[in-house]
RNA sequence: GUCCCGUUCGUCUAGUGGUUAGGACUCCAGAUUUUCAUUCUGGCAACAGGGGUUCGACUCCCCUACGGGAUGCCA
């Protein structure tokens, strides 16, 4: 337990990080802050054709908004530099030569086509391991000379890992447990690809080692191909010394019941999915076709109705089939980048912009989070620190972050405690904090960019009533610009020759008012109505109306207070003069 | 198909053999605010099913069902 701690967080530039991998990076930046140990972060861009341009500046940047910082990586250099795996390619290679020398790895010149030959005659359960290999055109079916000739002549190969044939792997992991494999359900994984950089296998196992990480917390997805790991460790006679095993349990999307609560994006969601999966099985039969897509017009009609429709009495041959085939790949299973924005909410920190197509998909950022209400929600998405504690700044969670209290089971994300966390910390944070995320959202020219002091007044006052930085500024409107037009059933309500009146006398009494603050203005209201002897209802109303054109808002007074007297008085003018009343 | 992992309110979860099964989000109701929001109070709501083990199972074991992941010269 005295070792130091060292860490990774190894994302694949192949788009932008999305909060699955932010949560797997938030986990890995606890643990080494709680332990004094290293953080690292490592490129692993072994997979060429999968590049795409800017995506790791963009994972440098969510990460950096985020507050997660590391001690070594691509982007500040350390002592097992480089960090990019595609500029390591030389390692690699040693690394490998060093397997087929020790007969744990060998080469394998089959070509795409005749894998693809083989899967077809042996059905989708061809397996290259220890059954199949020395059908297959490799050095352990060929003789030496003929490797050597194929070799000389330039043919392309690929290393692979010679799975032993009858063995159990039994290894640990700190979330799972003891988890057992055995190798004859294995396959003899490629190591090493044939344009000479080493597949994710390989790559991670000699990193990890060369680093001296001693924990890898990662995605449950890596579980199954964690044994090869371990066989790898054994093979390089590292096993004695390599690192400790936390497999996350995933995020998983969110109940489909719950994904259309914003009810003005549930018939355009509808429609998309709908469009989506038909356009994913072209060839479908028009009768299922018809079938599934009413379905998913229902799908969204009510709440609890889900799982009593997953087995419609309906004999549709391959009907329930397809049913399923929709589900799971629209509304089920792991929360994956090709998501995107299009379950209504965002799935990446920062907007994030194809370079390809240009499609620019939502980020948390931008739709007006906070990256500490972010990271809050995510760390609880599983894991919790044992009590009722759910607000937790960065240094509690550090503090409180163990890895023996992370679940075992994926977790559903819901945008609405999401939601929660947002409005519980906006509302913690400072006005002057907030300041300049809320001007940062006001267009050019806007008249609140240039009046600091009263646009803290008014965050003051909208900030209990927002649940997104963006929020601010549409609701500032009448802060600083007089209502363009008021609301009809605000005016029918409340615009009666009376309200008008009380309006034109109120209007008097505060003009002569010597000091103009939310207090003075309240007092010489209250003065006022126990003088007529009439409800506050009959009067404050209309000042609302006057003064807002809205039906809802923070107190009358408290923005007769902020726009100050000219134009408190100057808007009941016009409202006076220019609103004609209801009879 | 095969292998692996999982299964407590709609969702996130607490719970490690004896609990009125607790909290949070959502939803509903009431109070406060003569607006809206906030806040406060209360309410609805769960141990997947079946077998064991045990004096006693949400807790331990087995089976089934369901969910998830993996099965690429992707990570």
């Amino acid at each position: 337990m005295s070792e130091k701690v060292v860490l990774r967080f190894a994302p694949s530039p192949t788009g932008p990080l999305h909060m699955g991998g932010v949560r797997t990076a938030l986990y890995n930046y606890l643990f080494a802050k709680q332990t004094g140990g290293t953080l690292i972060l490592r490129i692993e861009d072994t997979d060429q054709t999968r590049l795409v341009p800017g995506a790791d500046q963009y994972i440098i940047d969510a990460l950096a908004w985020c507050g997660i910082t590391f001690d070594e990586g691509v982007h500040i250099g350390g002592p097992s530099v480089p960090y990019r795996q595609s500029e390591r390619a030389a390692i690699y290679q040693k690394y490998t030569e060093q397997l087929i020398a020790s007969g744990h790895a060998y080469l394998a010149f089959d070509t795409a086509e005749e894998l693809d030959a083989a899967r077809e005659k042996q059905g989708a359960h061809f397996s290259y391991n220890y059954q199949t290999r020395m059908d297959m055109q490799n050095s352990l079916s060929l003789s030496a000379e003929a490797v050597a000739a194929k070799k000389a002549s330039g043919e392309p190969y690929v290393v692979r890992m010679k799975v032993p044939e009858d063995e159990e792997v039994v290894f640990q992991d700190i979330v799972r447990e003891e988890v057992r494999f055995h190798t004859s359900q294995m396959d003899d994984k490629v190591l090493m690809k044939s344009d000479g950089l080493p597949t994710y296998h390989l790559a991670n196992i000699v990193d990890d080692h060369l680093m001296g990480i001693t924990h890898v917390i990662r995605g449950e997805e890596w579980l199954p191909s964690t044994p090869l790991h371990v066989l790898l460790y054994r093979a390089f006679g590292w096993e004695a010394i390599m690192p400790k095993f936390v497999h996350l349990p995933l995020i998983l999307k969110p109940d489909p019941a719950l994904v259309t609560r914003n009810k003005g994006t549930r018939r355009e969601l509808t429609d998309k999915l709908s469009d989506e999966f038909m356009a994913a099985h072209p060839a479908l039969d028009q009768k299922i076709r018809s079938k599934v897509h009413s379905f998913i017009q229902q799908l969204f009609s009510d709440r609890q109705g889900i799982q009593g429709r997953l087995n419609p009495k309906d004999n549709e041959p391959n009907y329930q089939k397809w049913l399923k085939t929709f589900l799971k790949g629209a509304l089920f299973g792991k929360l994956s980048k090709r998501d995107g924005d299009r379950l209504g909410f965002p799935v990446f920190p920062m907007d994030w912009q194809d370079p390809k197509t240009g499609d620019t998909s939502a980020g948390y950022r931008e739709a007006g989070y906070l990256p500490q209400a972010f990271l809050n929600a995510l760390a609880l998405l599983g894991w919790n620190p044992g009590n009722d504690e759910e607000i937790m700044s960065m240094d509690r969670l550090v503090e409180a972050f163990s890895l023996d209290r992370i679940s075992k089971s994926g977790a559903r994300f819901d945008q609405d405690k999401m939601k929660w966390f947002n409005q519980t910390y906006i509302r913690a944070t400072a006005n002057e904090a907030l300041l300049p995320l809320v001007k940062a959202e006001l267009a050019d020219g806007h008249p609140a960019l240039a009046d600091d002091e009263k646009l803290l007044q008014v965050i003051e006052l909208l900030k209990e009533r927002v649940s997104y930085i963006p929020d601010f500024a549409s609701q500032a409107g009448f802060f600083f610009q007089a209502p363009a037009s008021y609301d009809e059933r605000m005016v029918q309500k409340s615009w009666k020759a009376e309200n008008k009146g009380y309006i034109s006398t109120l209007r008097e009494r505060w003009a002569s008012l010597d000091t103009w603050s939310t207090a003075t203005l309240h007092d010489a209201f209250e003065a006022m109505v126990a003088e007529k002897e009439i409800s506050n209802g009959a009067v404050l109303a209309p000042l609302r109306l006057v003064l807002t054109g809205k039906p809802a808002g923070p107190g009358a007074f408290d923005i007769a207070g902020v726009i100050g007297r000219e134009e408190t008085l100057a808007r009941m003018d016009k409202a006076v003069n220019d609103l004609a009343v209801v009879e």
